[in-house]
DNA sequence: TGTACATCAGTGAACGCGCGTTCACTGATGTAC
DNA sequence: TGTACATCAGTGAACGCGCGTTCACTGATGTAC
C-alpha cells in the first residue's frame, strides 16, 4: 500500500509541517514574522536541522509562493464552474485576499528584497488565473474592450508571454487581459492596502462589481 | 536677511541632506538600504548623533514618504498643466514610477511592517492626485462610467473620506474615482513589479492609453 | 536471515551580521540681563 | 559690551536583537549481498 519506507513517509509529513507551519506563520505576522529557526522550534528540531528540509529561506519562500498562487487559483477554478465570468474572477480573488491578506501581500505586493523567484517552479502556478483570464476574454461572446491598439508589433512581448502558456490571443485580448487583470489586482491592492482609508470593508464586493462593469464585463 | 542663526541654518541644512541621503539609499538599496546609521556615516557624524535631527527610524520614514508623495503630485500638477486629462495623469504617474522604482513601491506597494503613517503628515500630500483625479472625473463634460452603482448609504465611508477633502463628489464620481484609481495604479504595480515578464518596458506607454481608453476616457 | 556499509535525521556549538536605540558626557553657540 | 546660564550638536561606549548559515559529530534507518 504505503509503497515507501516509514523514513520517506516522516519526510513527507515533515515537509507538509514546515508548509503549514510557515503559512500559520506568514497569516500571523506577515513576511517578517517567517524564520527557519522559528519553524524549527515549532518542530522541535534544532534550528540546523532545518537545513534537512529546506535549502535556506528563499526556497522556503518559493514553497509558500507556490502555495498561495495555488491556493488563490483553485478557489477562482471552483467558482467558475458555478459562473464561468470576468466578475466571478474578481470576486473570488478579492474574498481570497480577505481570508489570506498576507499571502496576498506575498504574491501580488511588492516583491521581496534579495529574492527571485525560480521560473520552473512559480510560472505555472502564478499564470493559472492570468490564463483563465485570458480564456474567458477569447470568447466570442464576450465583447471585447473598444480602446485603441498598439500597432501589432509592440505587444510582441506579451504575446509571447502567453503563447509560452499554451495561449493564441489575437491584440484585442491581450490589451483586455493586460487591463482587466491591472485593474482586478490594482483595486484588491488599493483595498488590501488601506489606501481609501478606514470603513471601506463593507462596499468591496460593490467596488468590483463598478470596476468590472466599467471595464465593459 | 537670513533672519535666523547660524545654528539654525546649520540644522535647515542638514536636515534637508537628510532627506537627499535617504532618498539616494532607497533609490539605490529600497528600503532595507535605508537606516540611521548610514546616513549618520554619510554625514560624517557619529550614529548616535542621528537622534538630534530624527526620533527614530520611523520619523525617517515619514520623511520620504511625504517626498515622495510630493514629488509624484508635483510631477502630475506640472502635466495637467498642459494638458488636463486622465490619460495625462496616468502617463505621468507611469514615467515618475520608472524614474523611481523603489520610491514607488514605498509609497504605493505592500505596507511597511511596523510603521503606522501619522495621519496629520501623510494625508494631504497622499492624497492630492485622488483630489486631482476626482475633480477630473466631476467636471460635466467628462462621460463618468455606465457601471452599475451600489445603493447610496454604501458609499458612505468614502464619500465621507472625500468630503474630508474639500470634495462634494455624487455616487457616479465616486465609483469612477475609484475604479480609474485603481486601475491606473494597479497597472503601474504590474509593471514595476514584474508581473508580465520581461521586455514589456517597451510598451508601457502604449498599455497605459489602452488601459485608459478601456475604462472610457 | 544476517552482516557490513551507506544514507540520512538530528545535535550542539559557533560566526558574523548590522541594525536601532539609550546614556552620561563635553564643548561650542545663543540669550537674558 | 560683558558676564552667567541655558540650549543644543556631537561623542563614545554599550545593549539587545534574532536571524541565517556552516560544521564536525552521533546514532538510527535502509539496502546490497
Amino acid at each position: 500500500m504505503t509503497n515507501s519506507t516509514p523514513r520517506q513517509q516522516a519526510r513527507l509529513e515533515t515537509e507538509a509541517q514546515i508548509t503549514r507551519i510557515g503559512n500559520r506563520m506568514l497569516d500571523a505576522d506577515g513576511l517578517e514574522g517567517v524564520s527557519l529557526r522559528g519553524i524549527a522550534r515549532e518542530l522541535g528540531i534544532v534550528s540546523s536541522a532545518i537545513y534537512r528540509y529546506v535549502k535556506n529561506r528563499n526556497a522556503l519562500l518559493t514553497i509558500l509562493i507556490r502555495d498561495a498562487f495555488t491556493s488563490i487559483a483553485d478557489a477562482v477554478d471552483d467558482a467558475l464552474e458555478h459562473d464561468n465570468s470576468v466578475l466571478t474572477v474578481g470576486v473570488t480573488m478579492l474574498a481570497w485576499s480577505r481570508t489570506h491578506p498576507n499571502r496576498w501581500a506575498l504574491i501580488y505586493g511588492t516583491p521581496i528584497p534579495d529574492y527571485q523567484a525560480p521560473r520552473d517552479e512559480t510560472v505555472v502556478p502564478g499564470t493559472r488565473i492570468m490564463v483563465l483570464l485570458t480564456n474567458l476574454l477569447a470568447e466570442p461572446t464576450v465583447q471585447t474592450s473598444r480602446s485603441q491598439l498598439p500597432p501589432t508589433h509592440a505587444l510582441d512581448a506579451l504575446r509571447e508571454g502567453l503563447q509560452e502558456l499554451g495561449l493564441e490571443p489575437d491584440d484585442r485580448v491581450i490589451m483586455a487581459s493586460v487591463t482587466v487583470w491591472s485593474a482586478v489586482i490594482g483595486l484588491i491592492n488599493a483595498l488590501r492596502f488601506g489606501q481609501f482609508g478606514p470603513g471601506v470593508e463593507q462596499v468591496e464586493d460593490e467596488l468590483m462589481q463598478g470596476l468590472v462593469s466599467t471595464l465593459g464585463h
